[in-house]
RNA sequence: GCCCGGGUAGCUCAACGGCAGAGCGUCCGCCUUGUAAGCGGUUGAUAGGGGUUCAAUUCCCCUCCCGGGCUCCA
């Protein structure tokens, strides 16, 4: 009789296997099926190879390759076979890392001579990698001393500064898959190459060694896989809709803005239709704004130098700024990259009294930043921006209080643009560099972490995350196909008041220096609005849509009573275009869909006889046929209003 | 900034180193139309600069602009 060992199962249950069993056989025992689908076991919460025996008492769960575990250790295991193509291709090809990836994996390579792979390479790669695959090479676990290591890849010095980075005395281990190829790796992987197949090569891109540009710059590839054809096709599927409503597309399509390269790297321009969008979400802005006891104020695009030394701006931001322009007198003035500094001298305009707090100062406010010419991308991320910006300045007392009204009022306004999801997060002191006491901060980061939890949403701790002036809040938003954007900041800010030596009056006839909060709902107009473009693929909700109804006469004889229709709709406040008879009703509904205008209709002998429109609607099934006029504009008046006027009688009752 | 790829008409895309083309759009006619493409015509482009060549959209260099990427750490 062969010794026997238990082992635990997910469920509590003990299970008696010969010693020597391993997750593999496991699985198999367990189930022809789970046998099929195992890709890893999880012992004692640590992910195994299937090949690897078990011990006596262990926590044993077997991990299939539809699950996110799964998943990683197959697209780890497709990256070795990468690699592998690419030393077989390109013989004396040094390897860096390869991890696995959200839905894919990369591997970064030196190639011989300095060589860079191009995308003609990715081909000639996925042939070799689906040899290898149908070499069914085994992945074979090795152990090794450090200095074993060392010597194993003495040709590979980014593997011999991995070793060397690992706590002395520590075994390194390497997956070996035939003669061929062995890599570093603290695995698992699947026990054979032909566990895997269902992958693409997607991109090749460049790379810096650990991420630090100061260091070689390695060659890139990035691919994807998935445990079956179908879960493949479905992540490119997916890509293909991110793409279709990527909002540099969309805005192209829709005539919204576009980037002419005579004025230059990421600055945008807005055309009639993205404007009157933007008009909207502007003047919604305002008005939840006007509600909330913000005031509006208003400061120049630049600013001379000293500004900005008064502020850090140009000790810690010079950087993202535009260099300065010399006037005649050699004083230097600067593109404003915030708003901060002006609105305090606003403040300090005048001697303030503690009756004046909370101070809430709004501006859309021009900004410009100097970002690397490589990162610049459409709206999101841009040189030249709008921030809805506002800065409240509070007494002590107040902060606690504010925080929370402000944080209600953001998610409240963000809900009305239709962002449903968001979770928070809160980027807390950095240890190296902090201005302000640790009193300070923890009272602050205590009033920020209140006033997250009033909100009743997820909140993640940034530990560390904060910037050197105060700690913050930041909203993440999740939109209509699931990804998260970060949109909103809550600043608290303890670097301003003083360097500006900021006052105000208090109870006590005293001088007392007030707190600041910098705001940002949308963070900037432009990403916003780029934001909101991709959440709505382009179909944006009526009150925000840059032609809210289309009006199409049938035939020409139907043009008075369609300018009626179109004088009605007007009338209650609707952006109406009318698109005369002069090509057949199919092609003119076929533009305005095209357009997603949310009402197309359509008036014809029928509706001038009873008064009545055809109402086809965005993303209805079938067109309305004899609506009656009346109960058209009643409907789409409703439709048409911004949100606050139609669901919330109580407008304002964000911040206090 | 750095690596890879790219820039042809308003848009989407063609064109061995040898006359730069199509569809959509624009504009003009005709058609007079009931729910996602009527017909005909018209207009219109090689990002900018330099080089190689008898000849450059094509090959080389520079500038500008766009796209992807630049630690989710063996």
């Amino acid at each position: 009789m062969a010794e026997e060992i238990k082992v635990i199962l997910p469920d509590g249950a003990t299970r008696s296997l010969p010693a020597g069993t391993t997750g593999g056989e496991l699985a198999a025992l367990i189930g022809r099926r789970l046998g099929e689908a195992a890709i890893a076991v999880a012992v004692d919460g640590e992910l195994w190879d299937l090949s690897r025996p078990l011990f006596a008492g262990a926590k044993v769960r077997i991990v299939t390759d539809d699950t996110d575990e799964g998943r990683a250790v197959l697209r780890h295991s497709t990256a070795h076979v990468m690699a592998q193509a690419v030393t077989e291709l390109w013989p004396g090809a040094r390897f860096a890392i390869g991890p696995p990836i959200a839905d894919g994996f990369y591997y970064d390579f030196e190639l011989p001579g300095g060589a860079s792979f191009s995308d003609s390479d990715l081909e000639r790669i996925e042939e070799k990698m689906r040899q290898i695959v149908g070499e069914a090479q085994p992945f074979v676990r090795e152990e090794h001393t450090a200095e074993e290591g060392l010597e194993l890849f003495s040709d590979q010095p980014y593997k011999k500064e991995v070793i060397e980075s690992l706590p002395a005395g520590e075994q390194v281990t390497a997956y070996r898959n035939t003669d061929r190829f062995v890599d570093l790796c603290r695995g698992p992987h699947v026990p054979s190459t032909a566990r895997l197949g269902h992958f693409k090569l997607t991109r090749v891109a460049g790379a810096y060694w650990r991420g630090d540009e100061k260091r070689q710059q390695l060659q890139r590839i990035y691919g994807t896989a998935w445990e079956s054809v179908a879960a493949l096709e479905a992540h490119l599927k997916r890509l293909e809709e991110a793409e279709a409503r990527d909002h540099r597309r969309l805005g192209t399509e829709l005539d919204l803005f576009s980037f002419p390269s005579e004025i230059g790297s990421g600055l945008a321009v807005f055309h009639p239709k993205g404007g009157i969008v933007r008009l909207a979400m502007e003047d919604y802005s305002r008005a939840r704004h006007e509600a909330a006891g913000y005031e509006f104020v208003y400061s120049p695009h630049i600013s001379k130098s000293n500004l900005f030394e008064t502020s850090g701006h140009l000790d810690w931001f010079a950087d993202g700024m535009f260099p300065p322009m010399e006037l005649d007198d050699a004083q230097r003035y600067y593109l404003k990259p915030m708003n901060c500094p002006f609105h305090i001298l606003i403040f300090k305009s005048r001697s303030r009294s503690y009756r004046e707090l909370p101070l809430r100062m709004f501006e859309f406010g021009s900004v410009y930043r100097y970002e690397k010419s490589g990162v610049v991308h459409g709206l999101t991320r841009v040189r030249g921006m709008t921030q809805d910006d506002a800065h409240i300045f509070v007494t002590r007392e107040q902060m606690p209080g504010e925080l929370q009204s402000t944080l209600a009022f953001v998610l409240d306004l963000l809900r009305d643009y239709g962002l449903e999801e968001f979770y928070l997060e809160l980027s807390t002191r950095p240890e190296a560099k902090a201005v302000g006491s640790e009193e300070e901060w923890a009272e602050a980061t205590e009033a920020l972490r209140q006033a997250a939890l009033a909100m009743n949403l997820e909140l993640v701790l940034d530990e560390g995350g904060g910037a050197f002036y105060g700690p913050k809040i930041s909203v993440q938003a999740k939109d209509a196909i699931g990804r998260t954007w970060q949109l909103s900041t809550l600043q608290l800010d303890f670097q301003m008041p003083q360097r500006f030596e900021m006052e105000y009056v208090g109870p006590d006839n005293a001088r007392h220096r007030p707190i600041m909060l910098h705001r940002a709902l949308f963070g900037s107009v432009e990403r916003f609005f780029g934001v909101l473009l991709e959440h709505y693929a382009g179909a944006f909700p009526t009150w925000l849509a840059p032609v809210q109804a289309s009006v199409l006469p049938v035939r020409d004889d139907h043009a008075p009573y369609a300018a009626e229709v179109s004088h009605r709709l007007s009338a209650v406040g609707l952006r109406v275009e009318t698109l005369q008879a002069t090509e057949p009703l199919g092609g003119r509904i076929r533009r305005a869909k095209l357009e997603k205008v949310p009402y197309v209709l359509v008036v014809g002998d029928d509706d001038v006889a009873a008064h009545t429109v055809g109402v086809n609607a965005r993303g209805s099934e079938r067109p309305e046929r004899g609506v009656s006029l009346d109960e058209l504009v009643a409907h789409l008046g409703a439709d048409a209003a911004p949100p606050f006027r139609r669901s919330r009688p109580t407008a304002a009752s964000g911040a206090q």
